[in-house]
DNA sequence: AGCCTTTGACCAGCG
DNA sequence: TCGCTGGTCAAAGGC
């Protein structure tokens, strides 16, 4: 395309022996810094090098695995003791004995994982965190296309009362949110977020009673609104990994400082299938009227909703319906039982924790979740805007922030 | 005009 | 050491 390959090259080579600032590239987070009013300093520009190492908020320690089904929405896990370490005198899972990162700000890691999906996604199931100094990673995989309905007899309201109630249960109840997520054709911001960041122990508690509130308040075409999941992202890379069916898309925060990448597998028909968060967001999300960086890329700025009290969920254009019923498959969940897919909490929520009693903990999140959690969750991400280093753990699910920026549903 | 995605290539880690 | 693969970069083009 009129380049020099081999000039391209040898900047890449260059920059990549440098510390990644070699470059002398102001990246679109520089360019939008600068127009907010932001100087970046040279040391403060993006360096890549940092992905690779231990940064101060990245704590090595930090990444326990929690491989959750699509039947278990991740803010059941806000909602349970696991989640809530701190109220119930309990610590994380894997932060159990003490000092495995627990003491910083940086996190925790959690690992969702599709019932069966676990060889369909090779890598973004499986991509080492435990190799890399990254102080957490969340990783969730949803099942792209399931459907889900209750049983007769089997009510929401049940799910909802089993599942706040903190009983243990089978994994009767699937998140069809979450299932359901999409994301237009290859577009990144359209799908829903999971977004598992560190969570602080403070806010973990407020978390837990928005949480319990919203299950009783939100409807479940409540969800799906919100652009992205709060925070601001850039799409830099798009790759098709091998035994996956669906590309993988690599996206960045965009707030100046901020390392934070995030992965999404969507499949071809926009299912997301993946998404994996890497790093800790170092700054509160943005919020509209705060100084937020505005601009097309600023999708995020449209959870006003999620403001303060976090209560008001808009729903706009009923994409979540539509998301729903775009669904393909049908998942009847009998006794536990999903048609083609046997599940049980006991079996399916598999951890990667060291500590046994997290594990043992985390079994215990085979309860049932309502459609209605995803966008609590994404009231948590904003309800936490501006305490904590990104400490949030949010879907969203988002279908107009995309046609607000520039990709037409 | 500016921002973002696409896309092909390079790099690094791993077996 | 080599090949494979995932991750990243950055120019080009699109919106």
């Amino acid at each position: 395309m009129g380049i020099n390959p081999g000039a391209a090259a040898s900047v890449k080579r260059e920059s990549r022996n440098g510390d990644g600032n070699a470059r002398g590239i102001v990246s679109t987070v520089e360019r939008r810094a600068a127009k907010c009013g932001f100087k970046m300093k040279k040391s403060e520009r993006i360096n890549t090098a940092r992905f690779r190492t231990t940064s101060p908020l990245n704590s090595p320690s930090a990444t326990p695995f929690i491989i959750i089904p699509p039947g278990v929405s991740p803010t059941a896990l806000l909602d349970t003791p696991v989640m809530l370490p701190n109220s119930h005198g309990q610590r994380m899972g894997g932060y159990g004995d003490g000092d495995r990162g627990s003491s910083n700000s940086s996190g925790l890691s959690f690992r969702f994982k599709p019932y069966g999906y676990g060889d369909a996604l090779p890598g973004f199931c499986t991509s080492g965190n435990q190799g890399n100094d990254f102080d957490f990673e969340a990783n969730i995989l949803l099942d792209p296309a399931m459907d889900f309905q209750f049983p007769m007899g089997f009510s929401e309201e049940a799910a909802l009362e089993k599942c706040t109630s903190g009983s243990r249960t089978d994994v009767n109840v699937l998140d069809s949110m979450i299932a359901n997520a999409t994301c237009s054709s290859d577009s990144p911001s359209n799908p829903i977020y999971v977004q598992s960041e560190t969570i602080h122990e403070e806010n973990i508690e407020s978390h837990h009673h928005l949480l319990e509130e919203q299950k009783g308040t939100l409807p479940a075409t409540a969800i799906g609104r919100t652009s992205d999941d709060g925070y601001n992202w850039r799409k830099y890379g798009k790759k098709l990994i091998k035994g996956s069916k669906h590309p993988r898309s690599y996206y960045k925060c965009n707030h100046e400082n901020c390392l934070v990448k995030k992965k999404i597998e969507c499949a071809h028909d926009g299912q997301i299938t993946g998404i994996l968060y890497k790093g800790t967001h170092n700054h509160p999300q943005p919020q509209p009227g705060s100084g937020a960086p505005p601009g097309p890329a600023s999708s995020l700025y449209e959870m006003p909703e999620m403001g303060e009290g976090g209560n008001s969920v808009k729903v706009k254009g009923g994409s979540v319906q539509k998301n729903r019923e775009s669904g393909s498959k049908d998942i009847k969940v009998h006794d536990g039982k999903v048609d083609g897919l046997e599940r049980t909490s006991s079996t399916s929520v598999v951890t990667e924790l060291s500590d046994p009693l997290s594990a043992a903990q985390v079994k215990s999140l085979g309860t049932s979740e309502s459609t209605e959690t995803p966008e609590l969750s994404s009231i948590l991400a904003s309800h936490d805007d501006g305490v904590t280093q990104g400490s949030s753990f949010s879907v969203d699910v988002d279908d107009e922030s995309e046609s607000k920026r520039r990709y037409p549903v």
